[in-house]
DNA sequence: GCCTTAACGCAACAGATAGTTGCAATAAGG
DNA sequence: CCTTATTGCAACTATCTGTTGCGTTAAGGC
């Protein structure tokens, strides 16, 4: 995507360099209520660079989480519809619990930037786990639907939900009610 | 609760005022980023006097929450289960896709004692809404379920994490949608 | 109505953190 | 090797939290 490269020119690793402290610090401290300075000292780098690269604080959270949120999404191919939509479950509990998918996918209302981020976020892994049942559709285990998508998204909700609100740890028991609950909707 | 009253003489208005002002400034400037100057201002108060009351800001903060929550949560009771639930699920979407209601449920690590306000928020609400389910198998209107509390909560995810995460608009469609699925389930 | 006293107002303060600025040091690339 | 973009450093300003001492006010007993 980047058309002219040498643009920075000792700059990318700093970059990575900041966004590795960044994220290390959400995932210890816990909290988005990063200071600056603290990533500055993790990332070996001086205060008055991060300011010259991210003018408010606000750019370098963001700038870090969308270079993490860019990851690859995986979707598993285990054989079986009921296979993969445990696992991407399972995933998405994974990810929900952790301190950093606590502190990205914070329901506050935050920047408007992080809320499109989320929005996006979670149709691309939507989009991703639909793809699942195209491939079930595909194999003749179950009928088509036209709004997998929606039947994912029910899915996942209860899971977010539990891990956010209600505050009780998700059991396998409760994914596995979630999968079959999906895999009855497509029968 | 409180054993003896004349503890503060001329503190309980006070009080009143500055939750008020609190829970203002929360609406309007949407996030839990209050300034306590703000909130005096607002509160036409003197900063000293909110400090000596609450000694640190998330203390403020919890104490007009939890002044705020422990408004009566009322329990429809409209003839059919069905109409109870949409009332309820209605009620929820409100809740939910208000600026107050954004920023109280906040999914962010924030204090705990904040996120134990949440849990109980919601065991209330639930409680509180399989009294309808009860009262509906009082009435012949389905069979008993032993956890209809669980289904409440199943009913209400998809509502919150639309709301919260997805942000797309809830419309009475989706919120019918719910309240079938429980319906269903019920039989 | 007066007098005690708890509660409030006020102003000035300390501490932490975001964000800025000017200049010197350094490392990449021609 | 020399230019130049980039970084390091130190000293700043601005804002916000939280504190302190003292004068002022209002509630409630007498």
């Amino acid at each position: 995507m980047t058309i002219a490269e040498p643009a920075h020119r000792r700059g990318k690793a700093v970059d990575d360099k900041i966004f590795a402290a960044v994220i290390d610090v959400i995932t210890t401290s816990g909290t988005l209520a990063i200071k600056v300075d603290e990533v500055a000292r993790a990332a070996g780098v001086n205060k008055t660079t991060i300011y010259r690269r991210f003018p408010k604080r606000d750019d370098l959270v963001l700038a870090a989480v969308l270079a993490q949120a860019e990851t690859v999404i995986p979707i598993p191919d285990l054989g079986t519809l009921r296979a993969d939509l445990t696992a991407i479950a399972k995933l998405v509990r994974d990810t929900v619990t952790s301190p950093l998918g606590r502190a990205l996918l914070s329901a506050s209302a935050d920047s408007s930037e992080l809320a499109n981020l989320r929005v996006s976020y979670w149709q691309l892994r939507f989009a991703a786990a639909s793809a699942v049942i195209d491939r079930a559709v595909e194999r003749g285990e179950c009928q088509a639907s036209r709004n997998g998508e929606l039947l994912i998204e029910l899915m996942v909700a209860p899971i977010h939900f539990r891990a956010t609100q209600v505050g009780i740890e998700i059991s396998d028991a409760f994914i596995d009610r979630q999968v079959e609950r999906l895999l009855a909707d497509l029968s």
